[in-house]
DNA sequence: GCGATACTTAAGCATATGCTTCAGTATCAG
DNA sequence: CTGATACTGAAGCATATGCTTAAGTATCGC
């Protein structure tokens, strides 16, 4: 569960920055190495490379060494953590607003019994 | 686009924190004030007004202050942004797959023509 | 009115984040 | 072999974050 929590927060922030969004709209597209993830960047390769590791790390992106490149890819069961607990929280804020329309439904139908 | 961008920023940083998350899901069971909603946390009401002041800036939680009391509660129209951004990674990725997918059964059919 | 309640504001502080530069090391290509 | 390429690692630095304490202000209940 502490875990679980560690998760989210790691995942939630790697997606906080629009340079780690960015990384992950373009690997959407296919694998890819640092320097091409870095070129069209505003930034140096350091920096763009600190930006994987914070994905890696959070697990929302897998790389591995072949020669002297690193290849980038999507590790698309990274997000099923944070999908899930926005439904569920969805699903919170639903019940509740039903529960609040029988409510009123229910004094409804009492005004109604009145007349 | 630049202010769409901020505002994913500004969400999934105000969803980084356990405590903003924990804040939201008690949220989720109906509209309450800060002091109950700082009671069970384990920090100073001024440390929760300031995760409050999070939430409701990234458009999440909806504040008004009625008498000496401030009540909070969940838009629930808020995460729909957040939602969107996920599906489209999501949507974009298996259509990657789906052409991978293609490639294979492509290859499969070539070399069922040369048996 | 007056003390208790419910924030509000301002300041301070330790740590985290997002960059940079610079000095490596490990491949690869000719 | 040798120079270019592709990272890697360590510092450093400005700003942001997550808290705290302390001193307000504005209701509310008796």
């Amino acid at each position: 569960m502490l875990q679980y929590q560690a998760d989210l927060d790691r995942k939630f922030h790697a997606l906080a920055d629009p340079t780690r969004r960015a990384l992950l709209e373009r690997l959407g597209d296919g694998p890819a190495a640092v320097s091409d993830l870095a070129a069209p960047m505003d930034m140096t390769l350091t920096a763009v490379m600190q930006h994987l590791g914070v994905l890696e790390d959070s697990g929302l992106v897998r790389t591995r060494k072949t020669g002297r490149r690193r290849m980038c890819e999507i590790d698309a069961f990274g997000v099923t953590v944070v999908e899930e607990w926005i439904a569920h929280r969805k699903a919170q804020w639903e019940r509740r607003f039903d529960r609040l329309g029988a409510v009123v439904s229910e004094a409804k139908s009492a005004r109604e019994k009145r007349k």
